[in-house]
RNA sequence: GCCGGCGUGGCGGAAUUGGCAGACGCGCUGGACUCAAAAUCCAGUGUUGGCAACAACGUAUCGGUUCGACCCCGAUCGCCGGUACCA
C-alpha cells in the first residue's frame, strides 16, 4: 500500500476494473432472492448536482449491501430525456435537441461513473430514443382502445412563457411548475387520460402501500380528495330546467335560504336574457374576466354575488329561495352549482351576512354558548337535528343517511362520490416531446395511427423560434400523411405528451430494455416487479408517483403488467441545503460533486452526504463535515496500512484471515471481538431493516477506533488486528467502495471485494460475562454497579440490593421496593 | 382554515420496545511531534457551582400518567411541507 491515501490514484483503476467485469449485470437466471432497487431516473442537464449524489449513493449502498447478502439485485439507470431546456438550448443556441441530449447523457454518465456507482449499464434506457418512446406511444393508443384517451375543448393552465398547456399537477401555487410564471386560462382542444377512472383505486390501493411513508401517502389521498354527499335537483320557478347541486351535507337540506351558481354556469344567459337582470349579469361576468385564477380562488377575496331575478324551490319543504350568481362558486367541481346553507357553513355564512340573506339553524350544538337566534359563525360541526320535519332530533351524521334516502326514494336527487383529481391533460405545445400517434382525418374523425407504423418519428426539419404552435407543425414531412382507416388526406396531430408519461413506466422497461417485439415481456417484469425500494425526492410525491401508479395499473388491467403497484418502498431523500437554503445558480451557494470528487474522491463525497443526516431529512452541507469524512478514509488507509506492515511488509500470510477471534478465553483481545461482532450486527441492520446510514456509518468509525486502541494495547494477535481489519474494511465498502478494493487487494485477495459476503457476527460473542448497569433510586442514577450478565429481573434486583453501592444509598432510607431491568439498571424506590 | 411532519449541546445529529440523554462526526481548548507550519497523534468539551471528589439543573413551554418520560396523554408556542372559497 502506498504510504498516503490519494483518491485519485484509485478510483478510476477500480471503476474501470469494476466496467471491465461487468459485475454489476444483472440476470434473471442468477441465484439469489431478487431484489430491484431504484432511482429517480434524472433529466440529462448536463452535469450531476448534490441532490443526485444523495440519490444515488443511497441506491448505491443498498444495492452493495443486498448484493453482499446473496440478493439477486437490479440496479440501472437511464435518462428522463425529453423535455423544455433542450428545446430552450436549441432556441438559444441553435443546437439540435437531440444532440444537445445526447451529448448531456454522456457527460452525465461519466460522472456517475466517477461515483462509482454499481449500476447495469446494460439496461440504460432514454426516453427520447425510438425505441423507448415507440413504446410510450404504443400505451397512448391501448389508453385510446380502451376509451380512456380523449380529446376535448376545455379551459386549460397556459404558461406563457413555456408557451405550453400544463396539467393540474403543474401548477403550484397559479404557477408554473417549471418556470414559475403565473399560469393563465386558455380555451383549447387538448387530450387527456382518464385517471379520474381511476381515483377511487389510486385511492384504496394506498392502504396496501405499507412501505411508504405516511405524508406522501396522505399527499396523495389529498390530491384525489374524495368527498361523499348528494346530488340535489331544484325546481326553478317559470322554467323547465331543474338546477342540479352537489352537497356534502345533505343532513342541512332543511337550513338551505339560497342557492348559488358559478357564474360561468350554463343556465345564467337562459336564466336572465331577456330580463331586467340581464345587463348586471353582464356587467358582472365582465369584471370577473380580467380577475386570474389567483385571485379568484383566493380566500381573502370578498365574496360578490348577484341576485339574478329568479327562485328555486326547495324540493324537501316546498320553499322558494333566491338563486344567486357568485365568485365562490367555481364551475369545475361538482355541478357548478350549491345549495347555500348559512347556518353550516363558513362561505355561505360570510355571504348572506353580506347581503342580508336569511340564516335558518338545522343542527343544534348542544352548546350554551352558542345562541342559534344570533350566530356569529357558521356552525359546521355535529349535532342533533331541529327544523327539519320528521328528521328532527336525529343526530346530523345519521341524518345525512335518512335524508339521502328520502331525497332518492323522492326521485329528487341521489348520493353522490366527487374527487377533487381531474384528468390528465397530455397534450403540450413543444417539440422535444413524444409525438402523439394520432390523425385527424375530414372522413373519419379522430383515428389512431397503427400499431405496425410505430414509432412516430420525431421530425428534424423543424423551426425553434419559441412562439406560437408546436414547431412540429413547421416540419414539411410531419403533419400531412394518409388516414390508417380511409386512406384519404390526413393531418397528424402536432402536439407533443407531457413527458411525465415517459417517467410513468420506465422501472418497468429496465426489466427488458432492448425488447422490439413488445413493451416489455410480462415474466421478466415478473421477475423483478416490484421496485423492492425506490429513492427519489418529495417533490414527486403527487405528480410523477400518482402517475406511475395509474400507468401501472392500467397496464396491468390489460394484462401487460404483472403488478398493479410498481414500488413496495419508497424513500423520499431530503433536500441538500447551504447555509439553510436549497442550492441554487441564482443564490451562488451551490457546491459542484465534481469539484468535491476531484479534491476528496468519490468515497469522501459519498461517505460525507450519508453521514451528515438520515436520508429522508434534509442535509446542511458543510464543508469541514467532508473533510471529517476525507480525515476518516485517511484514518482507515493508514490503520490497515500499519496492521499489513507488521504483518511482515505486506506478505500475505494464508490462514491468518481465517481466524475468527470471538470473546471466549481463546481471544487474546475479547474487546476487539466483541467491537467487530457489534459492528457487523449494528451496521447490517441500520442498512437492512431501518435504512439509517448515517447511524450504520458511526458504527464503522466506532469499529475502527476500537481497531486502532487495541493496536495500541497490544494484546490481540496478529492475526486479530489483520481479521478486524479485514472485517472493517468489508461493512465499509457499500459506502466507500473504491478504498475498500484497494485494501482489500493490499491484503492479498485477487478477487473484487464485491463478490464477496457480508460477515457473519455471532451473537455469543456478543455476551460478555459480567455488565455495567446503572443504579437509581427514584429513577434518578447515583451510580454504576457491575453485575453477572444473564440476571432475571428479581435477581438483578435482589443481586444488586447486596452491593456496597447500594447498600451506602438505601442507608436510612424508606424502600418501597426495587425495580430490575436486566442489561439495563436497578431502581431502588424510596419514600 | 384543514391535513401531515418536526422542535435534543456552539453545529450536523444519536438514543431500535417507556429504562444510564448527548453515540458518531464537526467545531473549540490544551498538549505531543516540528526550527516553524501543515499533516498526524493524545486529552478535554451539555449548563451552573467547585481546585477536586461531587452536586444541582437539562430534550420548545406548561401540566398529566408511571418506580422511571426525548419517547405515552392533554394544552400552548414556534418552524417546515402539502392543500385550499372543492360546496
Amino acid at each position: 500500500m502506498e504510504e498516503r491515501y490519494e483518491p485519485s490514484k484509485i478510483e478510476s483503476k477500480w471503476q474501470r476494473c469494476w466496467d471491465a467485469e461487468g459485475l454489476f449485470r444483472a440476470d434473471e437466471s442468477a441465484p439469489g432472492e431478487r431484489y430491484y432497487i431504484l432511482e429517480m431516473f434524472p433529466y440529462p442537464s448536463g452535469k450531476l448536482h448534490m441532490g443526485h449524489v444523495r440519490n444515488y449513493s443511497i441506491g448505491d449502498v443498498l444495492a452493495r449491501y443486498m448484493r453482499m447478502n446473496g440478493r439477486n439485485v437490479l440496479h440501472p439507470m437511464g435518462w428522463d430525456s425529453f423535455g423544455l431546456p433542450a428545446e430552450n438550448a436549441a432556441i438559444k443556441n441553435g443546437v439540435r435537441p437531440d444532440i444537445w441530449t445526447k451529448d448531456n447523457i454522456a457527460e452525465m454518465r461519466v460522472q456517475l461513473k466517477q461515483l462509482g456507482i454499481a449500476y447495469d449499464w446494460d439496461r440504460e434506457v432514454a426516453t427520447c430514443l425510438p425505441d423507448y418512446y415507440k413504446w410510450t406511444q404504443w400505451i397512448f393508443l391501448k389508453f385510446f382502445e380502451k376509451g380512456l384517451a380523449y380529446k376535448k375543448k376545455n379551459p386549460v393552465n397556459w404558461c406563457p412563457s413555456c408557451e405550453t398547456v400544463l396539467a393540474n399537477e403543474q401548477v403550484v401555487d397559479g404557477r408554473c411548475e417549471r418556470c414559475g410564471t403565473e399560469v393563465g386560462k386558455k380555451n383549447l382542444d387538448q387530450w387527456y387520460l382518464a385517471i379520474t377512472e381511476y381515483a377511487q383505486r389510486l385511492l384504496d390501493d394506498l392502504g396496501r402501500l405499507e412501505g411508504w411513508p405516511n405524508s406522501v401517502k396522505t399527499m396523495q389521498a389529498n390530491w384525489i380528495g374524495r368527498s361523499t354527499g348528494a346530488e340535489v335537483d331544484f325546481d326553478i320557478v317559470g322554467a323547465e330546467d331543474k338546477l342540479r347541486i352537489y352537497t356534502t351535507r345533505p343532513d342541512t337540506l332543511y337550513g338551505v335560504t339560497y342557492m348559488v351558481m358559478a357564474p360561468e354556469h350554463p343556465f345564467v344567459k337562459p336564466l336572465t336574457d331577456g330580463t331586467e337582470y340581464e345587463s348586471k349579469v353582464a356587467d358582472f361576468l365582465g369584471k370577473l374576466q380580467y380577475m386570474n385564477d389567483i385571485d379568484r380562488t383566493s380566500l381573502t377575496l370578498e365574496k360578490e354575488g348577484l341576485f339574478i331575478g329568479r327562485y328555486a324551490i326547495n324540493p324537501l319543504n316546498g320553499k322558494e329561495i333566491p338563486i344567486y350568481i357568485a365568485n365562490y362558486v367555481l364551475m369545475d367541481y361538482g355541478t357548478g352549482a350549491i345549495m347555500a346553507v348559512p347556518a353550516h357553513d363558513t362561505r355561505d355564512f360570510d355571504f348572506a351576512v353580506k347581503y342580508g340573506l336569511e340564516i335558518i339553524p338545522v343542527v343544534n350544538p348542544g352548546k350554551s354558548d352558542i345562541d342559534l337566534n344570533d350566530l356569529k359563525e357558521a356552525f359546521v360541526a355535529e349535532g342533533k337535528m331541529i327544523h327539519s320535519a320528521q328528521f328532527d332530533g336525529l343526530d346530523s351524521g345519521e341524518a345525512k343517511k335518512k335524508i339521502t334516502e328520502f331525497v332518492e326514494a323522492q326521485g329528487f336527487g341521489t348520493g353522490s362520490v366527487n374527487f377533487r383529481l381531474r384528468d390528465w391533460l397530455i397534450s403540450r405545445q413543444r417539440y422535444w416531446g413524444v409525438p402523439i400517434p394520432m390523425l385527424y382525418c375530414e372522413n373519419c374523425g379522430w383515428v389512431s395511427e397503427r400499431e405496425e407504423n410505430l414509432p412516430v418519428l420525431l421530425p428534424t426539419d423543424v423551426e425553434f423560434t419559441g412562439k406560437g404552435e408546436s414547431p412540429l407543425t413547421t416540419s414539411a414531412s410531419f403533419a400531412e400523411a394518409a388516414c390508417p382507416v380511409c386512406g384519404r388526406h390526413a393531418h397528424r396531430e402536432t402536439d407533443t405528451m407531457d413527458t411525465f408519461l415517459d417517467s410513468s413506466w420506465y422501472f418497468l422497461r429496465y426489466t427488458d430494455p432492448h425488447n422490439d417485439e413488445q413493451v416489455f415481456d410480462f415474466e421478466k417484469a415478473k421477475q423483478w416487479m416490484p421496485a423492492d425500494k425506490y429513492i427519489g425526492g418529495v417533490e414527486h410525491a403527487i405528480l410523477h408517483l400518482l402517475y406511475a401508479r395509474f400507468f401501472t395499473k392500467f397496464l396491468f388491467d390489460i394484462g401487460v403488467s404483472p403488478v398493479d403497484e410498481p414500488f413496495t418502498n419508497l424513500l423520499t431523500q431530503g433536500m441538500v441545503l447551504k447555509d439553510g437554503k436549497k442550492m441554487s445558480k441564482s443564490l451562488g451557494n451551490v457546491v459542484s460533486p465534481e469539484e468535491i470528487i476531484g479534491r476528496f474522491g468519490a468515497d469522501t463525497a459519498r461517505l460525507f452526504i450519508l453521514f451528515a443526516s438520515p436520508p429522508e431529512k434534509e442535509l446542511e452541507w458543510s464543508d469541514a463535515g467532508v473533510e471529517g469524512s476525507f480525515r476518516f478514509l485517511g484514518r482507515v488507509w493508514r490503520l490497515a496500512r500499519s496492521v499489513l506492515d507488521a504483518d511482515g511488509c505486506g506478505n500475505d500470510s494464508e490462514g491468518a484471515a481465517s481466524v475468527i477471534p470471538g470473546a471466549d478465553p481463546e481471544s487474546n483481545d475479547p474487546e476487539l471481538a466483541h467491537a467487530m461482532h457489534a459492528a457487523i450486527k449494528k451496521v447490517g441492520a441500520d442498512i437492512g431493516a431501518r435504512d439509517n446510514l448515517n447511524t450504520a456509518i458511526s458504527a464503522i468509525m466506532e469499529f475502527a477506533n476500537a481497531i486502532t486502541k487495541a493496536k495500541e494495547l497490544g494484546q490481540a494477535s496478529q492475526g486479530e488486528l489483520r481479521d478486524a481489519v479485514e472485517k472493517l474494511t468489508l461493512i465499509l465498502s457499500p459506502f466507500a467502495p473504491h478504498i475498500c478494493e484497494e485494501i482489500w487487494e493490499a491484503y492479498g485477495h485477487t478477487d473484487s471485494i464485491l463478490k464477496e459476503s457480508w460477515p457473519v457476527y455471532d451473537e455469543a460473542a456478543l455476551l460478555r460475562d459480567t455488565e455495567e448497569i446503572a443504579l437509581q433510586i427514584n429513577g434518578k442514577v447515583k451510580g454504576k454497579i457491575t453485575v453477572p450478565t444473564g440476571l432475571s429481573a428479581q435477581t438483578l434486583a435482589d443481586a444488586a440490593a447486596q452491593t456496597e453501592e447500594a447498600k451506602a444509598l438505601m442507608d436510612g432510607q424508606n424502600v418501597v421496593k426495587i425495580i430490575g431491568v436486566p442489561g439495563r439498571l436497578v431502581n431502588i424506590v424510596v419514600k
